[in-house]
DNA sequence: TCCTACATACTGACTGGTCAGTATGCAGGT
DNA sequence: ACCTGCATACTGACCAGTCAGTATGTAGGA
């Protein structure tokens, strides 16, 4: 239980989520070592465990700090100025993508912690990650009922759109990890956009 | 090096890999641990170390054989009974949801696969999750580029089709993994495959 | 057809390195 | 004098990998 730091030199538990962010996007769970982690913010593994229970809480603790600033910057852009909702569904497209490129170690850390559960740590990181994917279908869906409501999108497909716009973007993310070349994931945004939203049967006009 | 067996005691070696597959995809690279593999596999780690040169050699071989039976079933329905690539394309991705749905342990090998290089394990795995995507890529854009040249799909997306239909795949798989209920796999197949040939746009009809 | 001389295919006890977690020390603030 | 916020040194469990030993073949000579 980390006791409530009173007189805390300025940063030393930030530091250490850094570093920890750091080590365990570059080598895994297992690979990362507390020692290295702790020498990585300067401190001393001592510090380590007073801010943190153990090495599974601070790796929760990592992944709650990652998600939550990429669900917020997310959810900030689908709110959106008050455009119609393809266009919106269009920046949320382009603000996840971005938010990936911008942001590899985060996406090596999400890939590990959407791992089945028991692959690699608790339970406990599965639910966030089921979180996660929740909230981000719940964001999308959202958005779409709107587009029904709204008569731009076709009611047929309401049920449908949010599991695989998320499967979209969390499946580019996973080849752009492994082959970045391969899957330009900036460049590939406004045509994944586009073949999401209109498919890619050719129609007569 | 497994110098081959001549007097083998039959099935030792696919015993053992049956039993890493198990233990992989159950608790993950680095908690599996040899002895229990070798206890699932009825054989001692001897065993284990006769036919495999070391742990990391024993799951890249779990990878290769899983991987390539994926490729396999799923490269036969693409070749498909000559029918239109519309339905071509919706028989790949029934094949896929079915093959996820009915190899849930597949599914967990290949989420630690597809971690980036030096997560959980060696470049070589990246490089072997590299290969698959690149193979299913490959094979749905070789669908596209017939169905375009047929005048069914459109010549604008062709370009990202195959990654498109590659992510939706995997990401609905990872949804699947650590929420069944709420992304019901099967169920849900034909209206991925509507959405994704012709989007969610409401169109004038 | 039986014996010799190996080869194959294991067994299971042991070792050595690694690393999470702990015990203890200690400086500065109050 | 005591608490906070660390630093340092240590412990012990765990587990991959090793290796001497064994049991079961089998090819070839006499």
């Amino acid at each position: 239980m980390p006791r409530r730091p009173s007189t805390d030199q300025p940063g030393v538990r930030s530091r250490i989520l850094d570093s920890a962010l750091r080590e365990f996007s570059l080598k895994g769970y297992h690979r990362a070592i507390l020692d290295e982690i702790a020498a990585g913010a300067g401190v001393s593994k001592g510090a380590v465990y007073w801010h943190f229970e153990n090495k599974g809480e601070l790796f929760l603790a990592v992944i709650r700090q990652e998600v939550s600033r990429l669900i917020e910057h997310v959810k900030v852009v689908a709110r959106g100025s008050g455009g119609s909702v393809v266009a919106r569904l269009r920046a949320v497209i382009a603000a996840a993508v971005t938010y990936y490129a911008d942001h590899p170690e985060f996406c090596s850390l999400l890939q590990l912690s959407a791992l089945p559960g028991g692959l690699e740590l608790t339970r406990e990181v599965e639910g966030m990650a089921r979180d996660m994917y929740r909230q981000g279908r719940e964001m999308v869906g959202a958005l779409v009922r709107e587009g029904v409501h709204r008569g731009e999108l076709d009611a047929g497909r309401a049920g449908v759109a949010a599991p695989v716009l998320v499967a979209l973007l969390d499946g580019l993310m996973s080849q752009w990890i492994v082959d970045r070349r391969a899957v330009p994931l900036r460049r590939l945004a406004p045509d994944v956009a586009g073949a999401f939203l209109e498919g890619i049967v050719k129609r007569a006009d």
